[in-house]
DNA sequence: GGATGTGAAGTAGTTCACAGCC
DNA sequence: GGCTGTGAACTACTTCACATCC
């Protein structure tokens, strides 16, 4: 259902890297009961241009109308076809530490599109009780079928359970353990690190294209690397 | 000092994102006592081409030999040296939450040249316990002089502790809250989103081109939007 | 009038191919 | 022989400028 018009494909990945940006400014734009927002108001508040705004959201089809903007309503269904959010897709947890509960518990981590399928951890008296509306369970029970499996555990568990969710069959890792993963070809594994971002803020810092000085301007990017490749 | 030569400034954007993953992966080649990388080696852990290793590393001035590579002890001093890590760098986090123990108890997150200056949260119920080596004190007191702040409060609260911290001359923020932030012209705000990431591969894997499928081989970037723009 | 959508130009980043050095 | 470092070619992304449509 709703395949509607799908037309462009191939989104760049910058684009996609920006979309879920500009769909969280629409969503805010309409909790706060606007109807219209112009590709130049997006790109203040995503901090890019408005031409690339433009661009950006020309690859999903003409949405916007000329003199008067784009819908919000409009824009945020489509930014979310675009994005796979009609496509449901089951998420387990791996590793219930501060992080993965502050994942769970979050608002705003599951997006539309993507369910909570379970979560797991290997420490017993983790396991057991109940975190966001789940009971946690042993990481040693067989996995359910996952489309997305969401490494949290320490670096030096992060191939061990990796290796494990690659045997249940997800082919979509999202990893925040800072340790580079040995994945079979066919699976995709995302690194989100956040001392990476410490770092590049604090050579800005030093070096003034950041703040106090010239021109960062806009640099939205990809969070992490994405790599699949033979064992 | 150490000032020897910090010839070649300004590093590309992605040149800046990919240095902190070279530098992992050569800091965990050092830890198995290994004492050469190759630009292949590096470029494989990384997923990205070893000639983009190689261009990358160029820009840090001359540090391999031809023939036999890299020395991990030098190549992990270099990039440390071009991330700024040799210059000191205070840092208060914002909200103790489940995500702001994670940073801080994550043997990760600081970084070199990067030291916790200090905790803070608004609940009575956690000011005053210690997380980390660091009382929590109450978000209401003075701040310290800082040069990052780390935020991770709700998003409802997000733009006032921002203030806040922009009040007590802090040019620097990583935002883990998913709010867009309105900053005066002078301050960095870095985005970190969880959701964005997880939408990311969630595309990728509706669209073949992540996982299972084609062609994203590597695609590492910087994981958010740095702006700064008027108030 | 005003903002979109897009060809054309410009810029930045990656990859190729190989000279240079160990 | 092997791997670095780099000019040259290529590709991708962004920005400009403006025709187009409401």
């Amino acid at each position: 259902m709703a395949t509607a018009r799908l037309r462009s494909r191939k989104l760049s990945e910058p684009t996609i890297s920006r979309l879920p940006v500009y769909q969280r400014i629409v969503e805010g734009w309409a909790a706060q009961g606007l109807q219209r927002i112009d590709s130049s108001q997006i790109g203040e508040l995503a901090g890019v241009t408005a031409t690339t705004v433009r661009r950006d959201l020309a690859g999903l089809g003409t949405l916007g109308t000329r003199g008067a903007g784009y819908d919000v309503t409009v824009l945020n269904e489509r930014i979310g076809e675009a994005l796979g959010q009609s496509i449901h897709c089951d998420v387990i947890v791996v590793g219930m530490g501060n992080l993965g509960r502050a994942l769970v518990n979050s608002t705003n981590f599951l997006v539309r599109g993507a369910t909570l399928a379970a979560l797991y951890d290997v420490d017993s008296k983790v396991v057991g009780t109940e975190i966001g509306g789940q009971v946690v369970r042993s990481f040693s029970e067989p996995l359910p079928n996952a489309t997305v499996g969401v490494l949290c555990v320490p670096a030096d568990q992060a191939q061990e359970a990796c290796n494990r969710l690659v045997a249940a069959n997800v082919h979509a890792i999202l990893n925040f353990a800072p340790q580079v993963l040995t994945v079979p070809l066919g699976t995709a594994v995302h690194y989100v690190d956040f001392s990476i971002e410490l770092q590049i803020l604090m050579y800005h810092l030093n070096n003034g294209t950041g703040p106090l000085g010239g021109g960062v301007l806009h640099s939205l990017g990809i969070a992490a690397a994405t790599n699949h490749r033979g064992a």
